[in-house]
DNA sequence: CGGATATGCTGAGGTTACCTCAACATGAGG
DNA sequence: CCTCATGTTGAGGTAACCTCAGCATATCCG
């Protein structure tokens, strides 16, 4: 469970990217709380919202969008069988390889969770006045690129 | 060195939070450039810049600031005194208490490491007009509150 | 004063999320 | 068919954390 001691804060001086930073703890503290009913890693999280973006994907695949190594991903891929959520079944097209789709209980699971991560992001960016999040998102499109 | 492959990106969909995520990596990456260079862990280089900030501290001490358990601090300044970074000397005040504090050596390379955050930062948010800069400003001091 | 208890550091060993390398099965081209 | 490329996985490694126990020292209190 949750093993945060809340101690002292530090830096606080250098402007816009430590600022930037404590938004970003910020956010990812309350998008893992949102998360933690599934009781899924973020790594986890993420693979299952690949796939239902993408459908089933060879594990090789997967790792791509991952940017994780494959071996890496079979891991992930071992996890969330074990945990029912998806299933890997013999690529059809080629018997080397292996479709990685999520279950019934997959898509249910990687819908919540969307959602939940969608709901911390509005209790965070809610409090800002609606044209502030446009300032907001048309900055952060520059800075994207 | 960087093993990036530099594959496809995903995500992109959400809006805010996932702009803020794409940015803050973007940031990150940048950092850790400018870091190279003196090849220390981006631990090492906060526990570095701890010590230059509150000057001589005790591990203990030094792991709160950095939010890690006692035993993880040992650890990096074990790693930081291999470089010679820092020195460890018995607390005048507590024979049980080690202070940890930057040589000469760390000192300058915290000052640098420093500047080339700071450059690193300036790189990414230069890009913004400086009326846009203070907006972002003022929206991050809201959201972090 | 002297024993009980708290505090500071570190050795030993565990966990997580990655990695590389090599083995093995299958696919594809000359 | 033989060679070479590709997809997955076993074996084993690494980095940055963790907890737990042990030891030295400090502090409290009867």
């Amino acid at each position: 469970m949750t093993a945060d001691t809340d101690g002292s804060d530090d830096s606080s001086e250098d402007g816009l990217a430590e600022a930037f930073r404590a938004v970003t703890r910020r956010l990812r503290r309350r998008t893992g709380e949102a998360l933690a009913p599934w009781d899924v890693t973020p790594g986890q999280s993420r693979a299952l919202g690949v796939l239902l973006r993408h459908g089933p994907l060879r594990l090789s695949a997967l790792a791509e969008h991952l940017r994780i190594a494959p071996r890496s991903a079979t891991e992930v891929v071992d996890d969330l069988e074990a945990r029912g959520l998806v299933r890997r079944r013999p690529d059809p097209a080629d018997r080397r390889a292996t479709l990685v789709a999520p279950t019934g209980e997959g898509t249910r699971a990687g819908t919540a969770i969307r959602a939940a991560r969608r709901a911390a992001a509005e209790e965070l960016f809610g409090r800002l006045a609606p044209a502030d999040r446009d300032q907001l998102a048309r900055i952060l499109r520059t800075l994207r690129d």
